[in-house]
DNA sequence: TTTATATTTTTGTCATACCAAACTAACAGA
DNA sequence: TCTGTTAGTTTGGTATGACAAAAATATAAA
């Protein structure tokens, strides 16, 4: 899915570079945490310039292949799913800007919880239903206290991106989480719909304990309907 | 979500004028599909080096804000979801080469593909139906050529994914479908699956009609579980 | 007007240089 | 011996200038 197939680009000195040290981290050479050799022995070794190097570096960097702070020797980041979800990162951002970005994002959102909450009504075992048990009532502890609130909140529908037991998707709702807690600054704050959201949430977890996945589905629709207008009253203007 | 947040970075040169593209893309002073400044015009404008321009206008690119053939002016590039899911491509290959990645991806498909099937089963309305019978009559048609009933196999999952008129769907249909193709050619050939697979997709189309969910789910989950040892065998030393 | 050719830009790459930040090693004191 | 300081070295970020090859443009020819 690279650019190279979509155009008849042809390839750059750069572009060779980048695929030698993509290899080279794929398969080992470097192991993740090491850092790249020097800019300077790099030039050395493969008889390019340094502003080829540069690119290279730059390209794996915004690939999430390593990790390049300022003035630091970059890091081999194997790939991951954390690491990769972060590299999407900034691309979902401005999937936000566009019109109707948020509410498609959101619906997307919907989509997939109301996913989770199926699964988690037909397949969750005791362990699962035990930590969403605790979330919830450290959720419902909460409600006067609004940060508090917020993170019990996410924590609570965190466990069910768990049951899976699929990585990809407690990586998914780390960002989302990461992403919602950067503007919840933003948000309104009222204890009353603190009180509405851990019983929304008393009720998915009713409905998961009684293995019901069509009331489990209602009870997400429900609660992220209501939180929608939330999230639409603070991008109101998107 | 970007990498200044995890790191104490101090701002480079060549961030600054990285955001001010940024900004210009997103505000519309720089038009979809209009080229980007030369490199030489960018340097007396800004007051900064080449180097620095290059490195600005290359990382634009693997953001996927413009579209950087070599040898020809970046083209502004609005970010759109197709354009955004492309730029993820490349992250989530890199997922498939991490143990299990295949697997987790697939599961991740299946959730959603299930996730759409009830949608259709309940939502779907007679334009919706009407595509979905003529794409399914269109693979049947083509059990012989297999060329043509991979094309016409996407081609109908593509409507489920059509039919919450979310446009982020449709570029994650895309994105999978490129990908699929390209490790096509290395895909067993059985016709005697396309007619399996044909037969599913009736099963998944004859659910929907009868606005039957719980049928539609086991349908797809049926189809795709099948479609997971094909996929195992193409891919068995991940 | 269209096509072929010549001219000018522009990009990709290289080489070199400088500064400031990071790194390293020598050193002094506890 | 260990620790913290300091001076010297290395390295990344940026600037500048150069050149070949490809692209864009202008010009000439049909």
């Amino acid at each position: 899915m690279t650019d190279a197939k979509h155009h008849d680009n042809q390839a750059r000195a750069a572009d060779n570079l980048i695929s030698v040290f993509e290899h080279q981290i794929l398969d080992g050479t470097l192991q993740d945490g090491e850092p790249l050799p020097t800019e300077r022995e790099i030039v050395q070794t493969y008889g390019v310039s340094r502003t080829v190097v540069r690119e290279a570096v730059l390209a794996l960097s915004n690939k999430g292949l390593v990790d390049a702070r300022p003035r630091f020797r970059p890091v081999v980041r194997k790939p991951g799913y954390d690491a990769a979800i972060q590299a999407v990162g900034s691309i979902v951002m401005r999937l936000l800007t566009v019109p109707g970005g948020v509410r498609n994002l959101f619906d997307l959102r919907i989509m997939m919880e109301v996913a989770l909450a199926r699964e988690a009504a037909l397949h969750a075992d005791r362990d699962h239903i035990a930590d969403l048990k605790s979330a919830l009532e450290a959720n419902e502890a909460a409600i006067q206290d609004s940060h508090l609130f917020f993170e019990t909140d996410t924590a609570f529908h965190g466990v069910l991106y768990d049951v899976p037991s699929n990585p990809v998707l407690p990586s998914i709702h780390q960002a989302y989480t990461d992403w919602l807690s950067n503007h919840w600054k933003q948000m309104p704050r009222q204890p009353d719909r603190n009180i509405k959201n851990a019983r929304a949430h008393r009720a998915i977890f009713e409905a998961i304990l009684l293995r019901d996945p069509d009331a489990a589905e209602a009870a997400v629709r429900a609660h992220l309907d209501a939180a929608w207008t939330q999230v639409r009253e603070t991008f109101n203007d998107l």
